[in-house]
RNA sequence: CGGGCUGUGGCGCAGCUUGGUUAGCGCGCUUGACUGGGGGUCAAGAGGUCGGGAGUUCGAAUCUCCCCAGCCCGACCA
């Protein structure tokens, strides 16, 4: 039984200064968690309950779709990462040490490698596979800016599983295993999430989702449809590109005079001012949607080369970097400045037309538009010539773009690529991510197995992590309200919070003492507030901050003839005056007999 | 890493513009009394390198410079 006079618990009437979303804030001043470090959270002990009820959710989904259990080391030698590159890719956010002679350590940040190695070191069979395999460790991460408490810390458990396959469709089935037992993990854990598409990483162009909590606190965003099922990262999201349509028959370009008109608002102002193209002016004016912008950038690939990539778009759309960066990742992009106009000079900033960029054109650069840029579709552009325009070019026709690419923003209202009704974003905190690695690891690090018929087969691998810490800080923020914390039952810290609303030294103490003990007796986890020298209010205070989901108030009533308690539901306030005799027996149906 | 804000007893803050006795207030803590169904009342206490360093000055929490830390926005984030 915990105690309110022995627990080493302090509440705090104020919210933290330097706490700023709500799990956080909470978390601190119901005296769950308390700041150590950069990033770095001490566990007091009703966090620490807390924590632990949801380590052992996953662990049971996990024990329950018959995954295994190991447990790594997270100070981790060289060695490993160097071979397979993420010594050096990983980059500042690699927590790196020396040992007393020199030698290069790691703290984890994630450990395929080691698992990579493991199965490596042991298996050698086809006849092995497939295995499933997990930890729950702490991670570390040098984050450049640690904030939201919990949500995002340099330190943080993390359970990460690792599939190991003989083939694709044992890939896929081992996924699905892990996408089942995470959707009962979550749901078990009271903890609303959505399933979305995610990008797999330039280099794995395999399948990948993120299980997200709808949270506004969350860094993620994603899209939904408002009509079906479909949802994606930010990053992943498709869009619709019109059907290919015939470049017959279109009318010739025309190229125009437009001084000064460097943005596309300009351009649309020269536009709509004239009447001098009945040929091509749309019935209902020009639109952004109308124009087709081109922008030049460089691309910085890890292993040092550069290159140029031109990106064309419709005019109304900004470039989304996350969006973009994702289609080129690792290689990051930087918009191009005079140097590289400098060794094009045939193309003008602020009026390049498509004419002059991809592969086969004049300039050679490597040329990528928007979905919506389909063949067939006809566009107003630059002209490679200051002041000028080109109403009526026609792609495939007066240009030939090298392929797509999804770098424009998404925006509200824009249609799904599954039914075409409209999309809407929200925000998410990243719990979950599941996806299909492939062959990288097992390849770098010379992972293969003796197949059926005698040869060598590399092995195939997923990796699948929940945020364990994160978890706990997710269901916070989704549960609390005004009060305080609101825990669901499962990994409350307790199922009853007494609360003595009498005078000390009055009959009550013992009563609640004794039904204390019999609540226990019958399964349930108790939390008493046994204090004498506070008042009734702030007991009453402290148990909803404290948000464990049954409060029993041992008050005027159990003294009198018959004897009453009240229940109190902190989720729903609903309370309801239960006869003594029969407190045991009500909570027991309440809580669910453990 | 860029931009902004903030560092003053355990916590939350005022004081700084315009330098000047003993650095205040609320909460919490200690002791005592009252009170006892919503952070209650009264009294008496303890508790401070004013983030650190250097400088200006007769005198610095207050002005100047450097550094450190925290928070927020952005960049970054298998």
């Amino acid at each position: 039984m915990l105690r309110m006079t022995s627990l080493f618990l302090r509440t705090l009437r104020e919210d933290p200064a330097d706490a700023e979303v709500p799990s956080h804030r909470l978390m601190v001043r119901a005296g769950y968690i308390r700041r150590a470090a950069p990033g770095g959270f001490t566990w007091l002990p009703l966090g620490w309950l807390v924590y632990r009820n949801v380590e052992a959710v996953v662990r049971a989904e996990m024990d329950a779709a018959g995954f295994q259990e190991v447990h790594f080391p997270a100070l981790l030698p060289r060695e490993p990462f160097e071979a397979t590159g993420r010594w050096v890719e990983y980059g500042e956010t690699l927590f790196r040490l020396q040992d007393r002679r020199g030698n290069d350590y790691l703290l984890a940040p994630t450990h395929e490698e080691m698992f990579t190695l493991l199965v490596k070191d042991l298996f050698s069979s086809y006849r092995d596979l497939p295995v499933s395999l997990y930890q729950i460790q702490t991670k570390y991460r040098d984050e450049a800016r640690p904030r939201a408490g919990l949500l995002r810390g340099r330190e943080f458990v993390m359970k990460d599983s690792y599939s190991f396959d003989i083939d694709d469709q044992g890939l896929q089935a081992s996924y699905d295993r892990h996408r089942e037992a995470y959707i009962s993990t979550f749901t078990r854990l009271g903890l609303p999430f959505v399933i979305v598409s995610a990008m797999s990483g330039a280099m794995g162009g395999s399948a990948s989702e993120e299980f997200l909590a709808p949270l506004d606190v969350g860094e993620d965003t994603f899209v939904r449809c408002r009509s079906c099922d479909y949802a994606a990262n930010v990053e992943a999201v498709t869009t619709p590109a019109p059907a290919p349509a015939s470049t017959e028959n279109r009318p010739t370009p025309q190229q125009i005079l437009t001084p000064g008109a460097t943005s596309i608002s300009r351009l649309l102002e020269n536009l709509n001012g004239r009447t001098d193209l009945p040929d091509h002016t749309p019935v209902d004016g020009w639109q952004g949607s109308d124009t087709l912008k081109n922008l030049l950038l460089r691309l910085d690939h890890p292993e040092g080369h550069s290159e140029l990539l031109a990106i064309g778009l419709p005019g109304d759309r900004e470039v989304d970097m996350k969006r973009l960066e994702a289609q080129i990742s690792p290689a990051v992009a930087t918009p191009c400045g005079p140097e590289e106009f400098s060794e094009h000079p045939q193309l003008i900033k602020g009026f390049i037309g498509p004419a002059l960029l991809g592969s086969g054109s004049a300039t050679g650069i490597r040329y990528l538009v928007d979905p919506r840029v389909a063949a067939g579709t006809v566009w107003v552009s630059g002209a490679d010539r200051a002041d000028h325009h080109v109403v009526g070019v026609v792609a495939g026709r007066d240009f030939h773009p090298d392929g797509f690419i999804e770098a424009a923003e998404i925006t509200d209202g824009d249609p799904c690529p599954s039914c075409g009704e409209q999309l809407e974003s929200a925000r998410g905190i990243e719990i979950g991510h599941i996806f299909q690695l492939g062959r990288k690891y097992a390849e770098a690090l010379g992972l293969s197995v003796t197949g059926p018929d005698g040869d060598q087969v590399t092995v195939t691998m997923g990796s699948y992590g929940i945020g364990v810490s994160r978890a706990v800080a997710a269901i916070a923020e989704a549960t609390a309200d005004d009060l305080g914390l609101c825990w669901p039952r499962e990994i409350a810290p307790a199922d009853v919070h007494i609360v003595i609303a009498a005078k000390a030294g009055s009959e009550q103490f013992g009563i609640a003492e004794q039904l204390a003990a019999d609540l226990e007796a019958a399964g349930l986890r108790v939390l008493c507030d046994d204090r004498t020298d506070v008042s009734v209010g702030v007991k009453f205070k402290d148990a909803e901050l404290i948000g464990i989901p049954t409060i029993l108030v041992v008050g005027r009533g159990a003294t009198a003839e018959p004897p009453t308690v009240e229940i109190k539901d902190r989720a729903t306030s609903e309370r309801s005056d239960v006869a003594l005799s029969e407190v045991v027996t009500h909570l027991r149906a309440v809580c669910g007999v453990r």
